[in-house]
DNA sequence: AACATTAACGCAATCTTGTTGCATTTGCAA
DNA sequence: TTGCAAATGCAACAAGATTGCGTTAATGTT
């Protein structure tokens, strides 16, 4: 898991700042079951009765990803979203709805290891992360 | 593979019309070896001397997704990109300048649908397709 | 506690991608 | 050749994301 202080006490330690704003916006990362848009995360904070302009929602965004903190993944809806760098897992996406739920799956991960290793010496291409995701539609839609 | 006649016999025989325009768009797809977005289209149009407006790009596109001749793919880049429907395959995506290479593999090919399988007695959920890229850095970026 | 530094933030303008309403053009069948 | 509707263009609009610049406030130092 990703307690809240850990990663505060992590950025501290680096030097950065913790405003309220910060705080609350990484709390809104723990508190989402799925990746969340630049647009989900405003809401959130909407509702922590804390307002951030969107210009510091992005640009917070864009500092967490440099600092390792969270990971984009875009879905087909033609934003992005983002979701903190936790367990590595996959994603089960319905087309009508566009709920995500976050999966993992064995035999997958039990291979990968060997792919990976197997495309980085047939591509001269240096892997850094993969993105897999199912889409179809939930019980609910169908 | 796909030949230009055979999709555009396949629409014809739908009833809809050919047009120099429809046609041109098409044969741009097939031109490309990777994924494009709406911008790619409209330049492989102009430099084929084809001039089309944006607004029947993003209809065009519509269409063929509709028809199932073409699908949607997004690599993180804030922007839609589309394939032809043909081999099922996945992609290497470099994130420093976005070139996308079609790679098949193998050992997963083999593994999928006993996973799709299990997924959806699990999940309660009806899958329709799946998608699964790796990022990295290529070999002339690196 | 007061101060200084500068990271963090807000605001307005702007950009890119994508969409909608409506008028015009054109492929194709009768 | 003609008529209909599919296909297209144009203009306005909307959502997502970014940039420049001035202001606020978190933190280390005094």
């Amino acid at each position: 898991m990703h307690p809240a202080s850990n990663l505060v006490d992590q950025l501290r330690l680096q030097g950065f700042r913790i405003t309220k704003k910060r705080k609350a916006l990484l709390e809104v990362f723990q508190e989402s079951p799925q990746p969340v848009s630049a647009l989900d995360i405003d809401e959130g904070l909407v509702k922590k009765g804390v307002n951030v302009n969107k210009t510091s929602i992005y640009r917070e965004l864009e500092f967490l990803l440099n600092e390792k903190i969270i990971k984009q993944i875009q879905f087909n809806e033609g934003k992005k979203r983002y979701e903190l760098i936790g367990d590595h897992h996959h994603h089960l996406v319905c087309e009508k709805c566009q709920i995500v739920e976050e999966i993992k799956i064995k035999p997958l991960e039990d291979i990968m290891p060997a792919i990976e290793k197997k495309l980085q010496e047939l591509k001269d291409f240096t892997l850094v992360d993969h993105s897999l995701e199912f889409f179809g539609v939930c019980g609910k839609c169908a």
